[in-house]
DNA sequence: TATGAATGAGGTTTCATTCAT
DNA sequence: AATGAATGAAACCTCATTCAT
């Protein structure tokens, strides 16, 4: 691992733990085993750190779905693919899950220019915006039913973190929660 | 108002607007018109200050629901009851309701024993918890269920707070999402 | 001496014999015998304390010379009771005069309006500009006269600052040197 | 321009522009158009690189003046000369009459030896004892005579740097501040 | 109860300098 | 000769907290 992917490796782990302004610049370059100053060398601010952090991982969590989602996949299947990948991304992600509502709950949101934010959440608004149109989801505004889609993929996240079950019960709560969730947002005429 | 309440309300303001962190105690002491001495008459630390505000806004979210709960309410309209008043209190009191999620979601929460975490939330948990035993709610974990009706007041609310809808509009929004939760916790034998 | 007072003259003695960048706001604060944090609560930044230092100094100046010039004076007499005081007091506070020259030749002197810098002189540009429309000194730009005249108090100064002379025989070289400008300014129709 | 001299050059117009300490050695490489490292291998210091560009521009700057005094010329004019083309040198290179005006009030003219300090004046202050000694001007000590007339150099220079005159004017204006000071500094038995 | 000057530990950031390539 | 990533000492500055009034 090259310098500066240790370097954001381990600003995840201790923003997480700590939060930003609990973790030093000092003890991020330490952790990460190597010198103050190449922390700066990278980004020139703690703040471009933090930022850079948020965009690296939400990039890797958009991949993550687009990966699984095959374009000559039913609308629906792809629907319930992104629900199972992101809940599963972000079990096997927990740090970068959390860091990513962390960070969007903080005023560093605001350093991010709205069609970044938006370009950022493309992938799943596309997708519900399509299913919409194509009558296979309720008619409400995408950005409502991309909330309401959120909401549960966050409460399961939680539930399951709360409480460690076996991989199979997961599997099949997840499974179980997208049942439900499908039952409220799917288009009943 | 006095100046313990006129420091709430003003660390509450900046604390919204400018993270925990972002918000010295010199400037909270500033906008509230004290001294800066002032504020560590009433809160020995910053920390508590912090932890202090959480607290008094909870139990000011707790109230407000329980208020709307009457005992001799069927308990489907109780949790009807709980839902929208959750969304109209987070429209009313934006910073609140925002500081709530902030703090849950930083290190600081860590402050709060377990015993008074679980005490905080148990208006909801209980109502959910009586709901499900008594065969109202689909039978599944009650924390599962506290999750995902939380996920829903928080899309609904964050939908409401980036388009503005009139008065109206707005009410039958919040009650056309409640149909849909219900139709998806609601048991089906 | 209140501590605002002795971190000015300690910083004088620093800045002068180290330089602005050759001396840490660390090491003023220890020697002027007060907290680092002390100085910050005074001056914002260490450029406001080099500024602050630069404004105060230079005000004294002026109003040295300003004391030794009665209105009931003829102009000629006023004259020379400038260059005499200038070079006095120039010697009696060589720090002082040092470090006005320095903060001329430093990017710091950007940092002070150019009104400013206009009104500090005043005192010298308003009587020889009295003293050229009166036909006392010669034809030429009240500007170029003062730079003249600047540039005899600097060259005695320097004089007497790398030899140093008895009370007496410097009193002498000042009315020398005074003699020698009259002639050289003084106008002659 | 090769390396060397284009370091030098940048280092001149940074460092006048925003002080020694206000010019980062990155930044006179970078808009040297070299690397970073490349400065250290002609100067191993940023003392050395401050020292040498003043060494130079002073040694280029007494060669302008020997190159216009010739040794048959009367003594009288080589004075005048020497004047002339101090003022004419200094205004066809500002920065470097500056940088010149700016070490000497630097803590850095401490790392020159008095003896080379003294070498590199000694054009001036050789014709200067002379002309003293062969009663050509006042007699005053060297060192003074010295001072006065830099004062007058400066002075000039300083003027026609605020108010840019034209080069008919300019010219006149020199010749005339050389005539006020050759009657202050001529010998008058 | 209220003040605000004073503190000093500790944070972020800068930058001259090194060195392997 | 030339590079530029890497260093780490040290600078500036912030800010929670104290305390005499």
């Amino acid at each position: 691992m090259d310098k500066q992917t240790q370097i954001l490796a381990t600003a995840l782990k201790l923003f997480v733990r700590f939060g930003f302004h609990g973790t030093p610049t000092a003890r991020i370059a330490e952790e990460a085993g190597v010198a103050n100053g190449t922390l700066f060398h990278y980004y020139k601010t703690k703040d471009e750190l933090v930022v850079g952090l948020y965009n690296s991982i939400r990039d890797e969590f958009s991949a993550a779905i687009a990966k699984t989602i095959h374009a000559d996949d039913f609308m629906a299947v792809r629907f319930k693919k992104m629900f199972v990948t992101s809940v599963h991304w972000a079990l096997d992600n927990r740090d970068k899950y959390f860091y990513l509502q962390q960070f969007q709950l903080s005023p560093h949101v605001h350093q991010i220019p709205p069609e970044k934010l938006k370009e950022q959440i493309s992938i799943q608004s596309q997708l519900i915006t399509d299913a919409i149109h194509k009558r296979l989801l309720i008619q409400q505004p995408p950005e409502l039913v991309l909330n309401l889609y959120n909401g549960q993929v966050m409460a399961v996240y939680q539930y399951l973190t709360s409480f460690e079950l076996e991989e199979d019960e997961q599997r099949r709560l997840i499974h179980s929660v997208y049942e439900l969730m499908w039952e409220m947002l799917k288009y009943n005429g």
